[in-house]
DNA sequence: TAGATTGTTAATCGATTAACAATC
DNA sequence: TAGATTGTTAATCGATTAACAATC
């Protein structure tokens, strides 16, 4: 693993793509995959697998194909699988409840730290055994805990000033479920989870059908 | 608007994007704006918000620029936001009861019609009003109310059986959020919302950072 | 009319696919 | 060794950006 450099964007997003069906391919002791079969699986062309794995180092073997073994554990580390983050979730509606809930963030890796939110009624509550405390904390413990990452839950309003408050504060990346573009440093990854938006393809296409 | 012919997948994407800034300018009176002035604001190239607004019609005005109630009205009209969709959750744990108490959906267009899981403990309590059915009568409810899409949010196992139901019940669309790549014919649109892969990539991004 | 800004064609850029020599 | 399949270069495809004539 020593190639990459600028890795482009569709890449990056289908790694974790290639971990789920290697998982796969592990757990059914499969040993090894060419990125022929590979491809028919994933509904990808085996040239684009070529292409994607050859962006991090060549893990292959000419004439044998892929090690699934090698190759899952190669991908979970460039996916940084290897490291443990710890992230908070701000603003526990039903959108940051169902992220506290779900269990399965921390068996790759993503440990909720803290929950924040700024009606009084929800503050002190226990999710998980994590207690939800005032915003306003949120800048000391976010420089205190050396938190990750943020989850950004609340309502689009109050969004982008808790997003400056959080990378004031060293925060490292922000996963972003209100509906607006929040604004960042180009050095703080930022990911958004726009479920209107997606619904909204949803009704595009719909309608285009019945045309 | 006449053209619209195989859109290209980046510019549908875009358009949840541009309805809302446009609801934006709407919402504080702006009359007008140009390509240029929206482009600064979404990040976008003139170029591209031209392009992409031409693909359905042309609906500026040389030496003007766009009639942003006009432009809203016409890209609301694109994304189907004038129909009612009815749609169903699958499976109501986490992340299906916060589609389930979210409200917003119904503001544009999306109204939640049932509930369905296969825990007898679920069965029967209300979210919204809406009564928590067995799955066993989902087909026979997809097809004597018309639902337009299904909403899964099961565990990746029944996942695939689940929508094959729904598609034979007559399913128009599907909203998938089980980590898993369903199958459905082409003519059933399947959004995914793969939240695990979403994290991934921050933890990608975070591990590139530091090295 | 003059200035502004669109609609649209052409150029560029980037990502995907194809081809094939290298090699296990 | 022969067959298989990679790694990699070249060709193609599609999307974005630039340029500019049309026109409000």
């Amino acid at each position: 693993m020593s190639k990459r450099k600028n890795i482009p964007m569709p890449v990056i997003r289908r790694l974790p793509k290639y971990r789920r069906y290697l998982l796969e391919l592990s757990e059914s002791d499969t040993e090894k995959i060419s990125s022929t079969e590979l491809g028919i699986k994933m509904g990808l062309t085996p040239s684009q697998i070529r292409q994607d794995f050859n962006c991090f180092g060549d893990f292959g073997q000419q004439g044998y194909g892929y090690n699934v073994e090698v190759l899952l554990s190669t991908i979970s580390e460039i996916l940084g699988m290897k490291m443990k983050y710890k992230f908070i979730i701000i603003g526990i509606g039903n959108i940051g409840q169902a992220i506290a809930k779900y269990t399965r963030f921390e068996g790759i890796g993503f440990e909720l730290k803290g929950i924040f939110d700024i009606n009084p009624s929800l503050i002190g509550l226990k999710f998980r055994n994590i207690e939800v405390y005032d915003v306003k904390f949120i800048e000391e413990f976010v420089k205190e805990k050396n938190i990750d990452i943020a989850c950004i839950c609340i309502d689009k309003r109050g969004a982008q000033q808790v997003c400056d408050k959080l990378v004031s504060s060293g925060i490292k990346a922000i996963w972003n479920f209100a509906p607006i573009d929040l604004n960042v440093p180009k050095d703080v990854p930022l990911e958004n989870v726009h479920l209107s938006e997606s619904i909204l393809t949803l009704g595009y296409l719909l309608n285009e059908k019945n045309k």
